[in-house]
DNA sequence: TGCCATTTAAATGCCAGACAATTAAATAAC
DNA sequence: GTTATTTAATTGTCTGGCATTTAAATGGCA
């Protein structure tokens, strides 16, 4: 392996360039042990620093693992679900933040991917799954309920929805859409939002998915879709009001 | 700021997190400069090379971005949704190859996600959408192509397809389902795959886009996850008769 | 032999200090 | 006033070293 000095990239960007392509081409597989820090400087014909910056790019990413002592080094890492989840969600959320996307833009996207899970759904939930969602409604309806804690409720509700269609591939990208959309959520919640409204339909939507009937379950969203944005309309309307 | 260092976490994990964490909070805003390495190491109380992992660990999320020279530093980085592309189909695809999905599953997802976008997709695309699949359906019934012109033609139509649905936050997730799935694909292509059936089923899709007939889309997205998971089915038939 | 304590070696984690390269601003020359 | 030069700040990289962790090798002892 070499790498161009002369190059505009910085040489850890390289070598981590170099290394990441060989994860994904499948020329180191999962679990195989990296050359030592000290080997791969050799390789590259870099200093061991640079080395080590272009492993903590990778870690960060959660290509490698690193194991100190003996028998260590760094890991190629078996990428799981789990593991992939919050920089799904990291990555979402700052999207949303940093490119001024419209309150309405998000929440048809969230909602258009939501409905789309919910066919599966009615058809293959769990009664595990349908019991979270009714254990979410019962903590939802409780009258001390913090908004933060409703919203983590809310977010915990539409998780159990869409595992429910037994699909990781899905829970994986509909992860980013409900949990980044919380943020802009707690927006309006703070304003006079109504929970029971929410329950309500919270309520119809569990139903449905007992009842396997995937037009109600996709009529209860739709109506949690609609409620949504014209609550955001009218927060939006207030503040005009007041500038 | 102080980094605690009897934690388990590197010290260098624990200041990219605490300066991650000011990204998404709104502490550091976008643009914002980072104080320098050397101001950094005094904060942290740690050394240069140990502050330069914290920020290379965040340089490979793209939350900062780093300049040389004279008012050179770290920045903020504005993450956009081009740059996000190629990490979530990056994260995509290894989470496909190394979590044993079968493929069914990865397919039904796909398109389960991709069919959600039809409706809003027959409502808005523009006359570029359409070009664009009109071109890359001409293109795949081109004589000479090769399998993996034909798959990336593939990818940019379904792309075409999804971006006319005008919301920038669901072609961002599903970028990762569409293109993370060609390689799969790919595997399915080199066997007997019928391009004409392939090309026939697209015109049927921009026909239906064109027409803004949703109910036509669907029922072609339909038509064509069925068609693939079938031959995936054959495929496999064939490769167990052999072993 | 078999078990436990100790030593050893390999690896990562971290640091200090230095120099090179780059870049914009300040300065000087014309 | 414009251009060339110098300067200072900052990141990029290297050398060399020490601390820490960990598993395996070694040795002592019953």
């Amino acid at each position: 392996m070499k790498i161009d000095p002369n190059s505009n990239a910085d040489l850890s960007a390289q070598i981590a360039k170099s290394i990441r392509d060989a994860i994904i081409s499948g020329d180191l597989i999962v679990d195989q042990r990296l050359p030592s820090e000290a080997e791969l400087s050799d390789q590259f014909d870099v200093s061991r620093p640079t080395v080590r910056e272009a492993l903590k790019r990778l870690a960060a990413q959660s290509l490698i693992r690193t194991q100190r002592g003996a028998t260590g080094g760094a890991f190629v890492n078996k990428l799981s679900f789990e593991e992939a989840y919050p920089q799904q969600i990291t990555t979402s959320t700052l999207l949303l933040s940093m490119n001024a996307v419209s309150f309405e833009t998000a929440c048809e996207a969230r909602y258009t991917l939501e409905r789309s899970c919910a066919p599966l759904s009615a058809l293959r939930r769990t009664a595990d799954h349908l019991a979270t969602m009714r254990a979410e409604i019962h903590r939802q309806s409780q009258p001390g309920l913090t908004d933060e804690a409703f919203c983590a409720s809310d977010v915990a509700f539409h998780r159990a929805l869409v595992d429910g269609a037994g699909n990781p591939v899905l829970s994986y990208q509909l992860a980013g859409a409900v949990e980044a959309m919380q943020p802009l959520m707690n927006m309006i919640t703070f304003s006079a939002r109504d929970r029971a409204k929410i329950i309500e339909l919270h309520t119809a939507l569990a139903d449905a998915l007992e009842a396997n009937n995937a037009i109600g379950v996709d009529t209860a969203l739709a109506g949690l879709e609609s409620y949504t944005t014209n609550l955001a309309k009218s927060v939006m309307e207030k503040c005009k009001n007041k500038a």
